[in-house]
DNA sequence: CGGCCTCGATACCGCAGCGGTATGACCCCA
DNA sequence: TGGGGTCATACCGCTGCGGTATCGAGGCCG
């Protein structure tokens, strides 16, 4: 199976509709349903329900719709990596994600002990939204991954652990709520005018409810100081507020886990430096 | 990136000749020698060193030798997983793989118990040899695996643990050693005219030492109990042995601990009833 | 119920690009 | 210095990919 053939029948499938896809993917919708028919001759398997409004996935098209994306990522990812490696000229590197404005402390030490270390090789740091880090390690834009339980899907990496954490609740200072030592999940959510705040989702499109759209921490703390919102954040996010705002702890909010991720396999020098960092950190 | 560059790719690499990677492929050398020059030229990336012995490997190329064997196996695991799916008829059905002749009570318990639940898939066991259980699994010869730590590789799959137990030492009843309460894996392994027997690595070499060459445990077992031989096995392992053997607890030798392993996303049902009812052993 | 619209499938054609053979350029070693 | 080895280049034939034109099959609506 060549790897256009499997982009032809994700589009495909992704589209439910063999003209959207060829448009899609520039090309003219007969050859498209050709590879299609083609493929599913060579593998000897029906992939599409053909009907007058589309086409729907068979079990089989189901089968190859969740094990093509990994596969098509996993070229992805080699041809990535291959650039990348190439384009640092000989010279070993290491690209780590992280969830921009989080876990500054912990990636800090990190970053300071493993450069410290002999034969520690350059370490680029690209900070993206959150819920991305882990398909950037997927697809190869990255080697190393800051993520966070029970946020992030960390299945099919290997990981270890930096820092466990319980979660606070930040609300406007001087708010009548602001006093009270503890507080349940239940309460913080449900406190009259100070509604959560809702983040994208990863393909960008916000869940429903009360609060309002925001995309960045800093915006986020600034509402809450304005007295429009509340946030429940990991405790070490103490350490960036500014005043204005006050720290509320939750009883029965679940513990946040700061992990260090890296694909299964990654001989590289750079991972396995900064793994064996992380672990003596 | 087409999966045919790759394997072109990857045959070069492993042969480190360009003749004999084609003669390999069954082609002839110009048109591999055009096809790995073009790839290099789309990557923008020297992959090998030419030498008048043959061709070498750059860094980058280093990177998409392992890289490009993960997303090659990924390939070949969607083609075969969809092939499977397929040949089942639209009725859903679960390959499970597991070491020959281990850990058959934990087994028969998980498949027992998942056969009497509601709405359960046919499972077909497959049997092979020690240590191929994971490449079945990362090919897609297999959706599910029992594993053992830590003989095993687990890493890049998601797993749970199904059993953890102690080795013991198996040698021949009435040997002067067989008598004692317990023992060190270092006295284990140097008791005079008992070696332990060699097995096969991945690739069906065996390693250097005195033991014999074997890859049954019958065989072993067999060999114990004629006094040529002696071996290390979890502590299950009591419960198939007949007559003529002894058994001394080790008190250093680490934990094998039993596993259930599938690759992550399998959103199979049968998958996902499996490791269900494995949890809840 | 018939005409129309929207699907995907089929027929046919031109050309990109893959693989083959023949040959060249280079290096090592006798 | 020539012979045998390496990989690269030159050139050719044909497979097969993608394009346009068209067809056949179902729904939908007047």
């Amino acid at each position: 199976m060549e790897t256009r053939e499997l982009r032809y029948f994700v589009a495909v499938a992704e589209e439910s509709h063999v003209g959207r896809a060829a448009s899609r993917l520039g090309m003219a919708q007969p050859p498209l349903s050709r590879a299609i028919a083609q493929l599913e001759r060579r593998l000897g398997a029906d992939l599409f329900v053909r009907t007058p409004q589309g086409v729907t996935l068979t079990r089989a098209g189901e089968t190859l719709l969740r094990e093509g994306r990994a596969a098509l990522a996993a070229v992805e990812a080699a041809e990535r990596r291959t650039r990348r490696t190439a384009a640092a000229g000989g010279r070993a590197s290491v690209v780590l994600t992280a969830k921009a404005g989080a876990s500054s402390e912990v990636m800090a030490k990190l970053l300071d002990a493993y450069a410290a270390e002999p034969g520690a090789v350059d370490v680029e740091v690209v900070l993206s939204p959150p819920g991305h880090q882990a398909e950037m390690l997927r697809d190869g834009r990255a080697d190393v991954a800051i993520l966070h339980r029970p946020f992030d899907d960390t299945s099919g990496f290997d990981a270890d652990t930096l820092l466990v954490e319980d979660q606070v609740l930040i609300l406007p200072a001087g708010h009548p709520e602001s006093t009270r030592a503890s507080m349940t999940v239940a309460e913080a959510t449900s406190i009259p005018g100070l509604p959560m705040p809702r983040w994208p989702r990863l393909d960008g499109s916000y869940p429903d409810g009360p609060g309002p759209e925001l995309r960045d921490l800093t915006q986020v703390l600034q509402l809450v100081r304005l007295g429009r919102a509340a946030i429940v954040l990991p405790d070490s996010a103490r350490d960036n507020l500014r005043d204005g705002l006050a720290v509320v702890p939750l009883s029965d909010a679940p513990q946040v886990t700061t992990l260090i991720a890296w694909p299964p396999h990654s001989t590289s020098p750079g991972v396995a430096g900064l793994v064996r960092t992380a672990t003596r950190l």
